[in-house]
DNA sequence: TTATTTCCTGACCATTTGGTCAAGTTAACG
DNA sequence: CGTTAACTTGACCAAATGGTCAGGAAATAA
């Protein structure tokens, strides 16, 4: 009989284990973004990895663990985004914030937030749980926030609920719909700099449209963000 | 099997393969919006259809000529939503009226709206090409209109591209995030009430955003639709 | 009527799939 | 060193999958 159970090690053969889950989850973040749960395969996920598919069942006993434990991450990553919104008098400052929050999730985790809505597509076998408590939570609350805006004559009387989804839809489709953008866009990716006047574009019209801030004709960027938009170093 | 056709074609066995072809379409389109090309199966898609297997393979030979077709069918309609947005001087006539042809689409085809979604998230394996041709040359077609507003001085100067993907996005949401949006919303779809406020949030927000109007604190809708809103037929 | 075309379907097949297993290899520890 | 626990993997399996086929049923044409 063994007597030693030891508590892990911080050496060599400790960190594998670390090592080897976040390449796994990173490979498998990908496959099921692209083929959701039931398209995606195991055999895939293992040759994104670069590993034996035996050996992706030895971290992961089923698919399904996979999956969960994928789609957990990329809801520690919405939780995160929606701590920026914060209960704040400005709607300008509260708004500006939390979608340049979005739009950057969007840009850094793309493969999360199309796991994620193809979760939604799929009626969210997984994640109903969290919709229904978290996500129905949260949004309630914001609702509250905003609706006080409306109360103080801050911004237009519009339905809180409209208002998010619009802000959902904006800054994730730049996610989900990467690839037709990049089509669109003459088959390379937005620029750092194309991307920076898109996350403006964004701000600029949803704030104007709920009258939070007065545009006129002529200027489109007030200063919600820093001047340094200018060539900020184009990545490759 | 069933004998409930009442309308008799010209003959019975002429319209046969019409009919069980807009069945077996029907059935393709939400098996393939829900899981995406690979996640669906061909049985899957024969038992929602009501008709054994083999006969599925009868009428479309394999899986991904089934698919083409779903995906044809889809981009036809979206060529419908593209013809609304016509050249017209006036930019709060020409976005109203093509927001709200795209809402309704998301209303009445959620399905397709999905499976389209999904080709964009796989990086469009069957509609690429029209994504170069089509979408590329429209996109650019409404963005000359879009910068001609501009000069006019009709609306705030802003990268035509991005408030079109704000329209697509926004709109689309409706019909790929259903779910989520039934879930909010205590579980139960939205009603005509509902769906025509967010219409009217999503319409005032994008043109006050542009400032293609001058909305003021408390006054959620203008005249921006016409008359035949009425009373929309409430389905169910 | 008979002949012909179209439609229908249970049974079948080759391949792919999620998952297992036993036999290894590698690293830690005494 | 030897023992042990953690890691690795080729080979394998049962179930599911896309697709076929032969034979039958139904409608139309002759």
């Amino acid at each position: 009989m063994k007597k030693s159970e030891r508590v892990k090690k911080t050496t060599a053969k400790a960190g594998i284990r670390q090592e080897n889950e976040k390449i796994i989850l990173k490979a498998a973040e990908s496959v099921f973004a692209e083929y959701g749960f039931r398209g995606a395969t195991t055999s895939m996920i293992a040759e994104q990895a670069n590993i034996p598919k035996a050996n992706l069942h030895y971290y992961f006993p089923t698919k399904e663990a996979l999956y969960r434990q994928v789609v957990d991450n990329i809801f520690n990553i919405w939780l995160q985004a929606a701590d920026s919104f914060d209960d704040c008098d400005d709607p300008v400052e509260a708004l500006s914030r939390y979608i340049e929050k979005k739009m950057d999730i969007s840009r850094d985790n793309p493969m999360g937030s199309k796991v994620w809505a193809n979760e939604i597509i799929q009626r969210a076998p997984v994640i109903q749980d969290y919709l229904e408590t978290t996500l129905k939570d949260w949004t309630e609350s914001r609702a509250v926030i905003i609706r006080r805006w409306i109360a103080q004559g801050k911004i237009n009387p519009i339905d809180p609920q409209y208002l998010l989804y619009m802000i959902w839809s904006t800054t994730q489709h730049y996610a989900d719909f990467n690839h037709q953008i990049e089509t669109l866009n003459g088959g390379t990716p937005l620029s750092d700099a194309q991307y920076r006047v898109a996350k403006d574009n964004v701000i600029e019209i949803i704030l104007t449209g709920i009258g939070a801030v007065q545009r006129r004709r002529n200027s489109l960027l007030q200063d919600n963000s820093p001047k340094d938009q200018q060539e900020k170093s184009d990545r490759a």
